[in-house]
DNA sequence: GTTAGCACTCGGATTAAGTGAGTGCTAACA
DNA sequence: TGTTAGCACTCACTTAATCCGAGTGCTAAC
């Protein structure tokens, strides 16, 4: 089961190779780089025996070699070097995410995008899940007119707003706003429970003389809000670069993906896959759960705030990726996200 | 110039053909449908003078005529049957533009991708310009921390909000959120001017005892932010849809046209020029301003509140795409905003 | 253990021939 | 005079045959 130091020369060397050129690697290509000083046939028999262990495959008898899951996993495990992004593309991500965001979602957003910048790959993208945020405020905002706007701040940035069909007039909008930050400021959207909802329309109740139709109505609505906002948003940023790589060059194969990654709730499900490792996560061809990825790669990061998950990010590719740069890339975005989510969230109460 | 009965039925026919198979027709194709009981020998000759006369073009000697711009350009004008959108269609349309949507971000959302169901092609559509919208409200929130937020509603129910980097109480946010309202309210973003936030520094200067600097800061902030909501904002629904046609076949012209659909900057040229024609506009291959677009068709609506245009909703789609359904759809989904945003806005003051 | 040499394999490119849809023209017909 | 049948001709596309070369596995010599 051992590779032997050899072994693990060459194997590299053709993965290397293969990754960059995407065609199947053969002997005398390895032995022209000259880097190990062993003749074609040498480095022959060492493939045949790759072969045999499972670290290779031949697309077919007269082809070179192309390499495994196993062939992958192995290079990915314990023979990929470490990559070095450039002091430039650090600074530029740094400036693209330092500058002037403060809102959560656009964050995220900006980071998924600097991904498939770096990477030169499809990304996805969690939304940062409510459920887990912590609510900083709830506000409702007097229309004049028909309706009102329910406006949602969390601890972390994200806003959302939504408009409701209750008109409320000022007073109205401060005595229940006030009434719904006492209960649920503080709480996540997974820990809300009907009977906060309850306590509030008690609460309004008892301290306002608003109508009780109108209360339990607003209050509803609220409620309703919350519950959809628990639910998952996953964003595609670049899938076109698919097209870019051999792998895909047939319209069909290509259509398929895309079809694939336009469907949210396949992605919702990857990104649940991916998500049970710690720092970076890589599913390798077969290794994905879905069929449809058995040609790509996924490199998954999650991002979180303090120790809470919010959401992932993930490069989509085929599977002779850039590993190294991928995973280079992935890391040093969720530790950026990370020290601007400290930095901006550690001014509050 | 004039095209006699018969000539403009055998171009309908062709056309109406190619549409179908996108494959040159022959003149045998023609005469076997018995529509109009000629030979094939005369429909030759007939279709020999249309080419002369620029209607039809020949890709090589013996293939059969496909349409040139020329030919699609009478086609639309003068020989396509009016499309007839099933009963079922427009009641979905119908569900799902009603259904709840009280945002006008929103709503023009699913029109685009409604637009892009209906039709099977790629949709673009601008967001609703705020330069043109009547602002209903501008305010400032107070949140608990170094920041706060800002938010703007639309008398058309467009919802924008912006964190800022400013500490403001309750009593500051609401005495500026009053002092804005008065000078803003009522202004689309295009007229609001410089001396507008000048009078809005000085009722709050006057009229509260806010600190002068902190007046400043956040009327500068809402100025700045007010300059950048002018911008345009393009969206693409369903851009894979060109992956379907033969048109695209192959991966490099794909890839080139999703590359220009990527480019927001095209796009909202694309949209402007569309923009100076009356209900649905329609500009054929070459007759476009971005040789990217010379082998596609571009049928473009603006949806408007009451007089006042709003944005555009387009379809990109092959020269041979099925004009009258996209024609209809876009003419449906044009006179459904209208008639939302009617029903919408007609409760205000 | 390494390597040179050689027969063998097989996908991909190249060429040649065959196919068929379509045209244009001509001559006969109504 | 308009319509049509007939026929020679064109040309992209398909299929088959051939060639080419990168690559392999095996053997024998170093």
């Amino acid at each position: 089961m051992d590779l032997s130091d050899r072994k693990q020369k060459i194997l590299q060397a053709i993965i290397d190779e293969y990754i960059g050129t995407a065609e199947p690697v053969g002997s005398r290509a390895i032995s022209k780089r000259n880097e190990l000083g062993l003749s074609s046939a040498t480095i022959r028999n060492e493939m045949a025996d790759l072969e045999d262990m499972g670290y290779l495959v031949k697309p077919h008898t007269s082809a070179g070699r192309i390499p495994s899951d196993i062939g992958y996993r192995f290079y990915v495990n314990s023979l990929m070097q470490r990559y070095q992004i450039s002091v430039e593309a650090v600074e530029r991500l740094k400036e693209e995410l330092f500058n002037r965001v403060n809102q959560l979602d656009v964050l995220i957003k900006k980071a998924g995008v600097m991904a498939s910048v770096l990477t030169e790959y499809t990304t996805v993208f969690t939304a940062p899940s409510l459920g887990r945020s912590v609510i900083r405020k709830l506000d409702i905002i007097s229309m004049s007119g028909a309706n009102s706007l329910l406006l949602l701040v969390t601890k972390a940035g994200l806003v959302k707003n939504k408009m409701i069909d209750a008109a409320v007039d000022d007073y109205e909008a401060a005595e229940l706003t006030a009434a719904i930050n006492r209960v649920l400021s503080g709480k996540t959207c997974d820990e809300i429970t009907e009977s906060d909802f309850e306590e509030i329309c008690e609460l309004a109740l008892r301290e306002t003389d608003i109508d009780e139709r109108k209360i339990s109505l607003v209050i509803g609505y609220v409620a309703e809000w919350i519950r959809t906002l628990g639910e998952s948003e996953v964003f595609v940023n670049n899938s076109r670069a698919i097209l870019q790589y051999p792998e895909f060059s047939n319209v069909g194969k290509a259509r398929e993906m895309l079809d694939f990654l336009e469907d949210k709730d396949n992605l919702i499900k990857i990104m649940e896959s991916g998500h049970n490792t710690e720092g970076v996560g890589i599913k390798i061809g077969a290794e994905n759960d879905f069929k449809e990825l058995e040609n790509t790669s996924l490199v998954t990061v999650d991002y979180k705030i303090g120790d809470r998950t919010l959401g992932q990010i993930a490069v989509i590719g085929p599977k002779r990726m850039n590993y190294a740069k991928v995973i280079a890339s992935l890391d040093l975005i969720s530790t950026q996200i990370d020290s601007i989510l400290k930095q901006f969230t550690e001014g509050e109460g």
